[in-house]
RNA sequence: CGGGGUGUAGCGCAGCUGGUAGCGCGCUGCGUUCGGGACGCAGAGGCCUGGAGUUCGAAUCUCCACACUCCGACCA
């Protein structure tokens, strides 16, 4: 082995600096590349393979509960976003505009869409007349536009990559029951199958959706102690009905306006997968999600057999697992590096010894434990050990964030936890936005959100003395 | 948007007291290897991010632009 060849290949430290880790795993996996077009990334094949993966699983789960798919313009005229007044107040500073078409400046402007309620309500204002009609459960597979000013692959690019699920329902209730649904949707996917535990609840009026009535979210903790909102779910009440006139006839026979819901999981979720999960070799997938999740490298493999057992061992997984055969020239050793690197859960060894005993060996990316297996029993061992795998991924991702999660119950706690680590900080809030203000100020952490499981950790605000209404999460975020 | 850093071969870098470019890895070919990033030999590959200026002459000095990156601010 050369040791320059080490050093060019090696990913910064993970513990000496996790910006420039993450940035290393994206390149070095080979999930993204930088476009010539600013501000925006190019998916290639691995990182695209991983968000297939991710579309899937979450397309069954929205048609299990009864959505369909549909697809909207691309492009949204001004006048349509402008209806909504809190919602353009929002999203107009960071839009990007067409102006000319066929050589030709247009009449009116059309933005880029960077959410598509608007087109969502202008459609359903065409389409809806009956309460029988109800509800319209949509959701849309597509990228959107925001013109961001600072970059950074996965957790923030001006062209990005998500769904958007919209509804509406005949009661405010009904629509309450679709946000809360959907948002525990996000949970449980983002729990047991990519292995991330998440923190559930209700965004702050500062830290909520431009004209939402109310968001609710999932906040991921990343390895680093920093939050990552990992999906948001939004109940809009009838705010946008009314200002986009989408009516229907009620069961009463009285003109009706719909309750709105809209919720969404972007490509962000990589990022999340990457930051809490990855280690000093590099990526470790999700098995529920992994491109590939077990490599088979053969061994010596120029003795006769040896490739000819691979070949044979790869047909018989990929029965029940995605496998891959890595049968290039290159050397066992560098392979090993290379698929851990790019995160693949269990590795397969099998060399011209293991042929003589039939058997092989497995090694796990988390723990890099290396366990002799019978060819016979493939096909429950691997399996069994990705389930183990994906567990102890959730176990070591919870014991973090257990580590970082701290209380204080007046201001001195929450300087000194701020000062001294990331992670997330429960503490007492009045619900004035000024001392939401102040702790962004003073401590440099902003609120992740108003946990559903509340606990009285004290009877006042840290901030302004005055009596408490919530506990809040704070924290630091992506 | 503010501050710092960086732009030279596919990647990582050196060359920066001005005289038209080197190293390591990678890549191609052949041979030997193969249980933790193998080795030998032979090759291919850039004219130095873009623009302006100084100069007989600029990768090198000056100015401007652009891009990426890190730290802040902003952020649906």
């Amino acid at each position: 082995m050369s040791e320059n060849k080490k050093m060019v290949e090696a990913i910064t430290p993970i513990n000496e600096d996790f910006a420039q880790w993450y940035t290393d795993i994206c390149l070095k996996a080979e999930l993204v590349d930088y476009s010539t077009v600013k501000g925006c990334t190019i998916l290639r094949p691995y990182g695209y393979a991983i968000w297939e993966n991710i579309m899937h699983l979450l397309d069954m789960r929205f048609k299990e509960t009864g959505h369909e798919n549909v697809a909207m313009p691309m492009l949204i005229p001004e006048s349509l976003l402008q209806k909504e007044k809190d919602h353009v107040a929002g999203f107009a500073p960071e839009v990007a505009w067409v102006t000319m078409g066929g050589g030709e400046e247009l009449e009116e402007r059309m933005c880029v869409r960077p959410t598509s309620e608007t087109l969502f309500c202008d459609h359903w204002s065409h389409v809806l007349h009956s309460y029988r009609e109800l509800p319209m459960k949509y959701n849309q597979w597509c990228s959107v536009m925001r013109w961001e000013k600072t970059t950074r692959p996965f957790l923030r690019t001006r062209e990005f990559w998500w769904q958007e699920g919209h509804t509406i329902h005949e009661t405010a209730e009904e629509a309450i029951a679709e946000t809360e649904q959907q948002l525990n949707l996000y949970a449980d996917f983002c729990e047991n199958q990519l292995n991330m535990p998440v923190l559930k609840g209700r965004k702050t009026e500062k830290e909520k959706f431009s004209g939402a009535e109310a968001t609710y979210t999932i906040e991921a903790m990343m390895h680093d102690g920093k939050a990552l909102q990992s999906g948001t779910s939004h109940y809009f009440g009838d705010g946008f009905s009314r200002a986009f006139d989408v009516k229907f006839t009620g069961r009463d026979n009285t003109l009706q306006y719909p309750h709105q819901t809209s919720w969404g999981m972007s490509t962000r979720l990589i990022g999340a997968i990457i930051m809490a999960h990855g280690d000093d070799e590099g990526l470790l997938l999700p098995p529920a999600v992994a491109p590939v999740q077990v490599v088979i490298i053969p061994v010596a493999s120029h003795k006769p057999g040896v490739l000819e057992k691979a070949e044979e061992l790869r047909k018989e997984l990929s029965k029940f697992c995605r496998v891959k055969l890595d049968d290039s020239d290159n050397s066992p050793g560098w392979k090993f590096s290379q698929w851990e690197m790019k995160g693949v859960p269990l590795r397969l060894e099998i060399g011209p010894k293991d042929i003589a005993n039939n058997q092989c060996v497995l090694v796990r990316r988390d723990t890099r434990e290396k366990i002799f297996v019978p060819l016979t029993e493939l096909a429950a061992a691997i399996p069994a050990q990705l389930d183990a795998l994906g567990k102890n991924l959730y176990a070591r991702a919870e014991e973090n964030r257990a580590k970082r999660t701290f209380s204080a119950k007046n201001m001195e706690e929450v300087l000194q936890l701020a000062a001294a680590e990331n992670g997330y900080i429960k503490a007492m809030w009045c619900g004035d936005a000024a001392c939401e203000e102040m702790m962004k100020e003073k401590a440099g952490i902003s609120s992740r959100c108003i946990p559903f499981e509340q606990e009285q950790l004290s009877d006042v605000c840290p901030c302004c003395g005055k009596k408490a209404k919530h506990m809040v999460v704070w924290g630091k975020a992506y």
